[in-house]
DNA sequence: CATTAATATGAAACGCATTATAAATCGCGA
DNA sequence: TCGCGATTTATAATGCGTTTCATATTAATG
């Protein structure tokens, strides 16, 4: 309501006297200030955030981008990041992508109308080609998710390792008949877990036969109806490597219904180290990633591209993965 | 990067007729509508989010404060409202006030800044007193949460009813032996909630020793702790109602370590109806919330009540609970 | 004491789109 | 042909802080 000549009129002094003190710049003297911090206190001055924003060509906002709230990975990392937003000043534009990518480059858009000082991409629904055009107007990275000829910053995991270590386990279990349910294809990350999926059944001299591959399953549901479709093969796998803690929940606990033993009848390892992991009996061996430390530095990283404005060059920042065993392997 | 003055220079036409195209007024002649469009394509140009937000004194943005965005009760809340938002041409900044009373009036103050068009409470952690004041600078509303003496409008479910259900169901179970386990009691919520528990022991002459009541308990943890501190008692309850799904999943878990039968030794009763209640086993009967709809609803009305500026007075939303059974009870 | 530097304050310009006001053109009925 | 309303476009004002630039005063240095 009120405004900053209004403040300066009530403390006589000009609107520019105000302004140095309410941004606390030098050269101000000390009763004058005390008079100008009563004015506002009088009138219960706040200063007009959209004034702000168009002079100082600052927005204070983020926005972060991920394709799904409900889905306690994102809850996670995004509980991360806006703590540190906060600390840092900044808002946080929350941007579900919903899987879809006219969504995503919808929010995209955000960038180009100067409402947001920078994204965070934490799902890649869209090609690096797509995106690109966005990246002259500010700051985008991404997070989590990646694509390897994008050319910009990014945070994640090494998910070839993770696939990896937790093949690895399987077979050190003694598992030579493994499956694979993991996501789409057309994600470099699931990608890449599948490289290194591979990469330690090729050192064992193992494969997966196709009708062991499970691609694009995710939720609970789909784990269930994974395990049907195993559950009525003549030849099953004695070990399967999920692609996400709710898809191996999915399948211990259909498992448990047919009286399948977990982990002796199959064994399932899980991905992320979500709550239920812990939660469901047995609890899910799993592949920790770090969802806080990844919504952390990401978060970080983008005040600081934004505070100095530095055209930062491709920067890439790699955290650890690791195994967590419990009783599901 | 581009103003509307370069579009204007580009297309020979004046800043007015820009906006005009742009904001789909009548009163442009075709030939130059077209004009106005290419140059605008031309230069990239989009119109600067900060210049409108500033003339048109409206930020098309709308807050919500949470408690806990890894709680998947909020996050599922704030799914359906960031849909909605979106459908409505919003932006959603994600406050969390981490059950901090600081942070939760230092985010309402986005309204005094004119950052936000209206806030949504899904978390109440100041009393009505404290959040008054700001309801003259817009709407805010509550939802989920509520204070009787709040003179806002609320979204909300009868607590009252959902306590007594649930106690019903127990009672009706044969169990005379009932334990509680709810949130802090400066919460009106869970007072409610209460409330019910009682009213539906009243009703068949039964009451709850001191010893048995567990109040400010919510996570996980929280629920292997009471059910610890339940095996070391004498006399032992054969019932709890749990004022969530998490505290009645670490109940059942913890049970299940020390070889408790659920429900033959110990009946547990959950709130929320969040996916873990299906998720674990013994499934566990709870009370399940509308959270979608609160938090369309919620979202609807806040558009509503910044489309129309209606001071709306006080409106209540009341949304159905129900009991869902599961095998906990 | 002269002079440069530091301190203190205000007027006016600026950021950028929208809107109020004014003015010009055109069509149509009288 | 005159007049009035509908159509079309432009100029200038507006929203509200911040910043630049100019000016004035005081303090410090040689």
């Amino acid at each position: 309501m009120a405004t900053i000549k209004e403040v300066a009129a009530k403390s006589g002094l000009s609107p520019t006297t105000v302004s140095r003190v309410i941004n606390n710049h030098p050269y101000v003297d000390d009763a004058k200030r005390k008079k100008v911090m009563q004015a506002m206190e009088d009138l219960g001055y706040v200063p007009n955030s959209s004034a702000r924003r168009l002079r100082g060509q600052r927005t204070n906002t983020i926005a972060v981008i991920i394709s799904r709230i409900v889905n306690p990975f994102f809850s996670h990392l995004v509980d991360a990041m806006e703590l540190i937003a906060g600390e840092k000043g900044y808002q946080l534009i929350l941007c579900d992508s919903r899987l879809d990518k006219g969504r995503e480059l919808r929010h995209l858009e955000l960038l180009k109308a100067k409402q947001v000082d920078g994204i965070i991409l934490a799902s890649l629904q869209n090609e690096w080609k797509a995106i690109e055009p966005f990246t002259k107007y500010g700051p985008v990275i991404s997070c989590n998710e990646y694509d390897t000829n994008a050319q910009m910053p990014v945070i994640r995991c090494d998910q070839v390792y993770g696939g990896y270590i937790g093949t690895k386990h399987l077979i050190e279990k003694g598992h030579t008949k493994i499956a694979y349910a993991g996501g789409a294809d057309r994600i470099q990350l699931t990608r890449d877990r599948k490289t290194g999926v591979f990469k330690a059944l090729k050192e064992h001299g193992l494969s997966i036969p196709e009708e062991w591959m499970f691609p694009s399953f995710y939720g609970i549901e789909d784990g269930k109806n994974i395990f049907q479709r195993i559950y009525a093969m003549e030849n099953r796998p004695t070990a399967i490597f999920a692609g996400g803690d709710e898809v191996a929940a999915g399948i211990i606990q259909e498992a448990k219904r047919f009286n399948y033993r977990i982990p002796e009848d199959l064994a399932v390892i899980g991905y992320d180290n979500q709550p239920i992991a812990d939660l469901i009996n047995p609890g899910i061996t799993t592949i920790e990633q770090p969802m806080k430390l990844m919504g952390t530095r990401a978060m970080e990283m983008m005040v600081d591209m934004i505070a100095y404005n530095r055209k930062v060059t491709y920067k890439k920042e790699i955290l650890p993965l690791q195994l967590v065993v419990r009783q599901s392997t």
